[in-house]
DNA sequence: CCCCAGGGAATTC
DNA sequence: GAATTCCATGGG
């Protein structure tokens, strides 16, 4: 006999869910505005989608974006508040400073001998590009830069072009293999979202995967750990494990 | 496809 | 206080 299994998940369920459970998130925190009036000292704007607003605001989120690879947010933060502190949060300095200086700067983001190569690589790029092209054309400009893989390229398509990408990561991963989907390779979950809300507005899709990638990751952090914290899930009724295990 | 190095800091033992 | 955990990317 046959056995298959069919998912046919609402995925604009989950993402309500989640929103109902845990709030608008305010991704990107942008650290250049700590202290701004309107928002809390971290940056935060939850359920504000206008930004960045600046191309400085830009470049933090692409230097953010690599800092934050296999890391911590907290940590990263760290290394902001230095590259503010010093002055050097700007693609110019990023490039003529000099290797050591950098690498110490930004040491608590971790990998930081092979970070600084990046931002300088990413600095160089942001300098030098027309960022007026088509979606796809600018993602596979990324990706042929050394330390720029597909979820980083699409954290900056996404979080600083406004560009309509989901951005995937590990906790997306194991949270929809959890909720019933196959084994999933980064593509196939983000060709699953991409489906799911293909009738929204570009507009609409940047501000719904802009919160739906935030919510995935609190939602990871909170139930959906490594090992699962069923009880009290948001999405208990909707998931494959259903509180087993 | 798998495995490992890269690094710091939070979490858990 | 020490061991374990977290995790993107690239290269073998």
């Amino acid at each position: 006999m046959l056995s298959f299994r069919v998912i046919n998940m609402r995925m604009d369920l989950v993402y309500t869910k989640l929103l109902e459970h845990y709030g608008y998130q305010g991704w990107w925190p942008l650290v250049s505005m700590k202290g701004k009036k309107g928002f809390d000292n971290l940056g935060y704007h939850p359920n504000d989608y206008s930004y960045p607003k600046t191309r400085g605001q830009m470049f933090e989120i692409i230097i953010g974006a690599i800092l934050t690879q296999n890391t911590a947010w907290k940590n990263v933060e760290k290394a902001l508040i230095n590259l503010y502190t010093k002055r050097v949060a700007v693609p110019e300095k990023i490039i003529e400073m000099d290797f050591t200086s950098l690498a110490t700067l930004i040491r608590s983001a971790g990998y930081y001998n092979q970070k600084t190569v990046r931002l300088k690589t990413i600095a160089e790029w942001f300098n030098s590009t027309n960022f007026n092209i088509p979606t796809l054309s600018l993602r596979k400009k990324l990706l042929s830069l050394k330390g720029v893989g597909p979820e980083t390229a699409d954290s900056i398509l996404l979080y600083a072009f406004k560009r309509p990408v989901f951005v995937v990561d590990a906790y997306t991963l194991r949270m929809f293999e959890r909720l019933g989907f196959g084994k999933l390779t980064y593509d196939s979950a983000q060709g699953i979202v991409h489906k799911s809300f293909k009738t929204l507005s570009d507009d609409d899709k940047v501000k719904v995967f802009n919160e739906f990638h935030a919510l995935i990751v609190a939602h990871a952090k909170e139930h959906c750990k490594k090992r699962p914290m069923c009880e009290q899930c948001p999405l208990y009724n909707l998931c494959k494990m259903n509180g087993k295990r």
